[in-house]
DNA sequence: CCATATTTGTACCGATCGGTATGAATTATG
DNA sequence: CATAATTCATACCGATCGGTACAAATATGG
């Protein structure tokens, strides 16, 4: 058993507390009292059991990655090239208007947030984004691969098509729009994805 | 004439490089000392010149909106729907890769960034975007009692979706984006909109 | 019981925030 | 030249920022 004085916060429910205050107002406008009075604790146990202030962001955006974010595992899961384009577009209308906890999307708002902002956050934002983007165009090309798409297709493209409407809800969802509004922007944003396998382009 | 010691400088510049200022670093982000030090100004001559730090955003919001954003009016002025989609979509990507000013968009950036933050420069932020729907909505609803929608069509949807794609261009854009990489996602988006009058939809 | 280790609460640190008081400098008016 | 009006430069205000020193409190190991 360890010694000291026991801890007196559950550790993964004052993350999830400070998930939630990051995620509503934003790095840097999250302030230390801000996270402390939603965490239910004070500064130095913030300090001990999380490090700083940019520590804690970083645990709150993994937790937040594996926690939140399934939505873009269960689009590469998808057996066609379709399947991935439409789970990923209706996963993302789904979380970010989930009444469970903040609108929109944590990483997003933070790239938005501190583009000129050199540090800690931008890196882990930018290495979250690095290795969606990867993973993303990974699956396209197995997909390419196994004939979903013309040898020459840009996929390259479609992945930053499908990212730039799902930053795009990030910012309506922020803003107020419901999980309907943002399911009907996927469902347009589908007819320009590449038809079904088999199936005859068309609107 | 006015009595007095004649101001040093000029407001417009000054105007100008506050502008930017905002456009690169986000209303909160942006200090008063960044503010001066670009303006080239001391802080009393900012307060008496453009009152305080929310009314000098305001102004440049407005500058913003004349001087930046013509592309929106432009779309506007299309003759057909197509024409419509397109300039907007190209017009985006366009002025959020020009290499004279800030990438992204200052309206959109200041969305994301004061979600949670009440007070003047959210509801100027939602003015703007209250118009620009508006204007939107209303050149849709024109097209399409000229015919260029079924009388059906959902022109909120068509709106939201087309707002939402230049939405996430922003993020794009300010994420180091090319004008190339935003002109693509454009043609793209715009494969999901209602095809050009008496042209068979296809891709 | 004593020493050690850890957490907790208070109270504080220097830095920076937006905003301003004050007086010298510069102009038009009389 | 004298006065009023306006701007400019310095130096400062209280508030808040992220972060921490310090000591009381609470646990384990001897």
């Amino acid at each position: 058993m360890k010694m000291g004085r026991p801890r007196e916060f559950c550790v993964d429910k004052a993350l999830d507390a400070a998930l939630e205050v990051f995620w509503r107002k934003g790095f840097e406008a999250a302030s230390l009292t801000d996270l402390t009075d939603a965490m239910g604790i004070n500064r130095p146990s913030l300090y001990g059991a999380f490090g700083n202030k940019e520590e804690l962001f970083r645990k709150a955006l993994d937790r937040y990655v594996s926690e939140k974010v399934k939505y873009l595992s269960e689009a590469l899961a998808a057996p066609d090239a379709y399947g991935f384009a439409e789970r990923m577009l209706m996963g993302a209308a789904a979380m970010m208007t989930d009444p469970s906890h903040p609108v929109g999307c944590l990483a997003i708002k933070g790239m938005a947030t501190c583009s000129d902002h050199t540090g800690v956050v931008r890196e882990e934002l930018d290495k979250v984004k690095t290795n969606y983007e990867a993973a993303m165009l990974g699956r396209l090309t197995a997909l390419r691969d196994a004939g979903e798409f013309p040898a020459d297709t840009d996929l390259q493209g479609l992945m930053r098509y499908l990212t730039t409407v799902v930053q795009g809800m990030a910012i309506q969802a922020s803003n107020g729009a419901s999980c309907a509004d943002l399911r009907q922007v996927g469902q347009t944003a589908l007819k320009a994805w590449p038809a079904k396998k088999g199936v005859p382009a068309s609107a």
